[in-house]
DNA sequence: CACTCTTACTATACCGGGTTTACTTTTATT
DNA sequence: AATAAAAGTAAACCCGGTATAGTAAGAGTG
């Protein structure tokens, strides 16, 4: 989105708008907190009406996100424009560890701070996350080289975005590195009651 | 909860309402959808205050699914009581199926049909099931011996929770059988991109 | 330039889920 | 019989989000 030059007054009014809704917001998040502040309250202090403030931001929580798109298409360019031999969970990794690292940026930290403690922001962060599913099978799909996403595509997708939810609950590192080797080496390693697979002459305990 | 014998008038009569309640939304959830129904008609209907109806359920959407304990306890059983020589996810696999089945038997299949339309039920359906996270760790935990569950298994339960939600938008079996396998084999046979492994000696082609 | 069409926005009332407060009734307890 | 705890009532209230109807300004057109 171009800022200004070449854009009409009307959309820059517009835009101009959002930001300080924005503004507004965040402000407000970040002195009092999510909970504390109503929607009619960013509407007074970016002097709009409550209805404009739903008009730019779906929901509350959006105020706080407002990067979806932006999250989204730094994934897929993490994919498809990873270094050649590369694995797509290796480039995933990265990615994931990168991403973690820019959440731990100013102002960027603050922000998230808020989402601590606020439960709807929670859940929100990770449903706004997951919602990348559908980019994330179709880049796959495309790199793969074929027409329609498979089922193992899908699945694959739906697993690897699960990692780094969990691994914000843990050591990001260590857990992420479970979380792939799990994903890419499968269970049947791990699980200790397994009988013998098809395959045999593997042994009973999990190497390492 | 034993039904009414020995429970005191107290407890009898507060079961009494829950009943009234339940039967009261689920009634007329079925005649009008629901979205539909406002919690003050329900509460009207079971003759309760509306503060009566949250004293007994945390949420609107929790008087559609009113069991999930006895979910929860079945997927639990499903692992714990599983065949000699059966691997927990062949285990998740038929119980997966049978709660599918169960689904679709009265009158469990007409309430499922309301929650197809209800965007806000379908989410909270998910995010019940997935909240059997633990109970599934803990078991798996358990069985496996350890005192502490390992970071594996907490993907595991992650990742195997999934596989029904996905399953349900495809042709179950099929689908539940491609994510068991990618869960227990590993995405590496799949991925077509891949480079040859760390580990020597294993071939680069999938096996079968 | 006058004309119309579109669109961002206002004002205001409204809806429905969920909470709060203060109070009453009923059951269990000592 | 006295008392404490639980369950429920009644009514106002909060807040996120929507609906309606209308205003005003920007943008394109003859």
């Amino acid at each position: 989105m171009v800022n200004d030059a070449s854009m009409g007054r009307r959309e820059r009014k517009k835009t101009a708008t959002r930001t300080a809704i924005l503004e507004a917001a965040t402000a407000l998040f970040l002195e009092r907190g999510f909970d504390a502040v109503t929607v009619r309250e960013i509407a007074d202090k970016a002097d709009v009406t409550p209805k404009t403030v739903f008009a730019h931001f779906p929901r509350k929580e959006a105020l706080v996100f407002s990067t979806e798109g932006e999250q989204r298409d730094r994934l897929v360019a993490a994919v498809r424009g990873r270094a050649p031999g590369t694995t797509v969970s290796e480039a995933l990794k990265v990615h994931y560890l990168a991403e973690i690292a820019l959440l731990r940026t100013e102002p960027m930290n603050r922000i998230m701070a808020l989402t601590e403690d606020s439960p709807s922001l929670v859940e929100y962060a990770e449903r706004m996350w997951l919602r990348h599913e559908n980019a994330l099978v179709d880049v796959l799909t495309e790199e793969f080289g074929l027409d329609e996403p498979s089922m193992e595509i899908r699945f694959y997708a739906r697993f690897a975005l699960q990692i780094p939810l969990m691994a914000r609950q843990a050591d990001p590192e260590p857990a992420m590195e479970t979380g792939f080797r799990l994903l890419d080496e499968g269970w049947a390693r791990y699980d200790p009651t397994r009988r013998r697979r098809a395959r045999a002459g593997r042994s009973t305990r999990p190497p390492e």
